[in-house]
DNA sequence: GACTAATGTAATATATTTATCACATAATAT
DNA sequence: ATATTATGTGATAAATATATTACATTAGTC
């Protein structure tokens, strides 16, 4: 099973930024920016690269695409196949 | 003006395949992958991991993000904002 | 020229992201 | 304990990526 899981809590930690400020910054509801940080779903490519580069980071050091192994779904993250 | 425009195109020639056969590789309908290579669409991050990956790249090398500084519309690429 | 493969376009339908708004819980401070 | 701020959830609506299908055009070959 593919999933995602993001870095943005702790880099949000890293930059004092809450929920709210980095959606402002990133021009997206909160809820957005909440469900994107819990993996809850698959972003666009330009929203991923905004909220990446808001924390001085890369796509793909934000945004981490990983093959568990397993083949059963797991908590509520977002399964991607 | 942010833009995107992507290698696609490029690195499908380097692999020899064809829009077709890159669109199998990832899963997607032909038209997706012809919209997505000419920069029609904002894809989602997973199905730009996948391109990439089928390129042997990363998304930030194979979809590029730009600001050329305009304030027109220029041609028929994605306008991001 | 005709033939074929590859690329491009159009119309419509479906799926999923994203917005909006309202409320619930957790954490922290006073 | 009560404010206050941050985080989380639910329902519904809107926007847009993506599928599907069929046809048009370009490039290359015979």
């Amino acid at each position: 099973m593919i999933k995602m899981r993001t870095r943005i809590k702790e880099l949000r930690a890293r930059y004092e930024l809450t929920q709210d400020e980095l959606a402002d910054i990133v021009n997206v509801s909160r809820r957005t920016m909440l469900y994107l940080e819990k993996g809850k779903y698959n972003p666009s490519l330009f929203l991923a690269y905004k909220v990446a580069k808001s924390l001085h980071s890369t796509i793909e050091e934000v945004f981490i695409i990983e093959d568990d192994g397993t083949s059963s779904p797991d908590g509520d993250a977002l399964n991607l196949e």
